[in-house]
DNA sequence: CTGAAAGCGCTTACAG
DNA sequence: CTGAAAGCGCTTACAG
């Protein structure tokens, strides 16, 4: 910057107000400015100007599991409109694990981000002096009770139901669901989402498994399930990775999609129409909630102030395929 | 820091000493200045460290699409050994454009970070240059001509040449392969498998495509495929999204895997064993990977000198399911 | 073993 | 519109 300065024969400021396009500069001074700085092939330090000014322009994205598509297709979704306002994202992965989650927070907050986009590990300790911290944060997908902060959840009590009763429709009986962590906010949505639509049909069942929220957890949950209680036959996913697990369990039980256990799985992956069965899933707008989480962010982090604490819904969208048919039981 | 300093009653640069476990420091001192760093809450500005020392410990992971599993786990994967050193990831993704690419590095250069793994875009512009912003590079999975720093890739040539051979020993007469961009190295190493394979065959032959590397570009290069050349019985795909794409092309087409059509993917993914038909797939070690380059750039940090530079070549392995069959003019 | 001084690269008041 | 001064939080020589 001192060389920048030399060559277009002005002070390291006015240097910095030219580049950053802050404060009065001269149309000639700016243009000596911009010369010079190509000249001398400069480009800006960040972590001088974030230890001046308090802030560095990087967004942090924690996650609770980046092997889970939905994250990964969060992170691009988020990262556009961030990058377009100048910040870039860092993503942390905490493993669903509260205090992986508090050291990778703690790690974040030591670089004064300009705002953090959090889906909390299932027991996670952020509590509002954490938020205090971030200056502006964002839970996405997982709220948490005691932070009030804007979100952007999926309406995932209302898609629930509607697969639950997508499978009752078809005739079922007795359905099945492998949840996620029993802490987790998703995990308690969905499942009253399930609760509701059983309860509209009186003739009609439903259990409900916990998980991690994994392929193998849900695997072993499904097996479980498959081989204790012949009575279901139908299955409702969590997430990618546990819909997964759920069409291995039934492989593994010697089963068929759909002619002997019908899937529907929450939030959608680009394999599951391109199998046989293609699966029929929720599919939730992840690149939507991302693009909203960017834009709450870069408005924030702009000083906006917002009349409500935004708590933004999006909905999910049942897309049938085939993995959905009527029961053994009414086939014969 | 000045406030604990102050509570240990001792100087600042006694309370960095016994912090960063450097250089000389009572035993007594030590102890008062983690009581009253405790005391205080005190935590270090990594951005503080930063600039003065010149170095940020974060190591940048720049990859060409985030959308592909490949680079979900390789995160996760090189994620675990760089934080047991201390060290933050982050990732940047650049769409495979070498364009955004170089901003994406430019951005990562300010932030001066301990070191950088990249899997380059295709015609990527990161030259030696560029190297030298780095301090610690290590190219992972694709490799650039001029750029000689440390590599680590999966025996592309060996493994895709044992697909392809995995199907004519099948008995198909004439492959196809959908690879990903006609200047990436994983594509020019991938072809020359093929080549050897179908070389190795008088009587048999291979046709290849370049695309994209998504699903959506696989699924339009394997429908022309398929529609223009009617001897073609079985494909080759490049990564998890072309497999997909190449399935859902085959599907679209009203054929049937492995009946109509065998298919061998590059890349396992978890669905891939979940489906009717399980996929057959070239296994890539991806953890193996990421952890190899992760401690690479670990020991690079710390200035450890190589005698060599390192160029790992990793086996993947073909993991036999169910999309491969004999073709339909044998059955007939 | 410990502290006083200097400075990493930048931006924020402040004075002109 | 522009510049001299100060300082963000830390660590690197250096002197004791």
């Amino acid at each position: 910057m001192h060389d920048v300065a030399k060559a277009a024969g002005v002070s390291a400021q006015t240097v910095s107000r030219a580049l950053n396009g802050r404060g009065y500069v001269s149309a000639e001074a700016r243009k000596r400015v911009l010369d010079a700085a190509a000249q001398v092939g400069y480009s800006p330090n960040v972590i001088g100007q974030s230890l001046r000014s308090a802030r560095s322009p990087m967004v942090g994205l924690v996650v609770s599991d980046i092997g889970n598509p939905f994250y990964a297709r969060l992170h691009r979704a988020i990262e556009t409109p961030l990058r377009t306002a100048g910040l870039s994202v860092l993503l942390l992965n905490c493993d669903d694990d509260p205090e992986l989650e508090s050291a990778q927070l703690d790690l974040l907050a030591s670089y004064r981000p300009a705002g953090l986009v959090l889906s909390p590990a299932t027991g996670s300790r952020f509590s509002a002096r954490q938020v205090a911290l971030f200056e502006n944060v964002v839970l996405v997908s997982r709220t948490l009770p005691d932070v009030d902060v804007p979100t952007i959840v999926t309406n995932e009590t209302e898609a629930f139901a509607a697969a639950a009763d997508e499978l009752f429709a078809a005739g079922h009986r007795r359905v099945a669901a492998v949840l996620g962590p029993e802490g987790a906010s998703t995990t308690h949505l969905r499942e009253a989402g399930l609760q509701r639509a059983t309860a509209a049909r009186p003739t009609r069942d439903s259990v409900v498994r916990y998980s991690e929220g994994t392929s193998l957890a849900a695997r072993t949950a499904t097996a479980d399930l498959l081989a204790s209680d012949p009575g279901i036959t139908a299955v409702l996913g969590f997430n990618v990775p546990v819909t997964e697990g759920i069409l291995i369990a039934v492989r593994d039980a010697g089963l068929r999609v759909p002619q002997d256990i019908s899937v529907i799985g929450f939030t959608d992956a680009g394999w599951m129409a391109a199998v046989h069965p293609a699966v029929t899933a929720v599919a939730q707008p992840v690149e939507e909630m991302g693009r909203l989480a960017g834009d709450l962010i870069v408005r924030m982090s702009v000083g906006e102030q917002f009349d409500h604490v935004p708590h933004l819904v999006v909905p999910g969208e049942l897309v049938r395929r085939e993995s959905v048919a009527p029961p053994r039981e009414e086939r014969r």
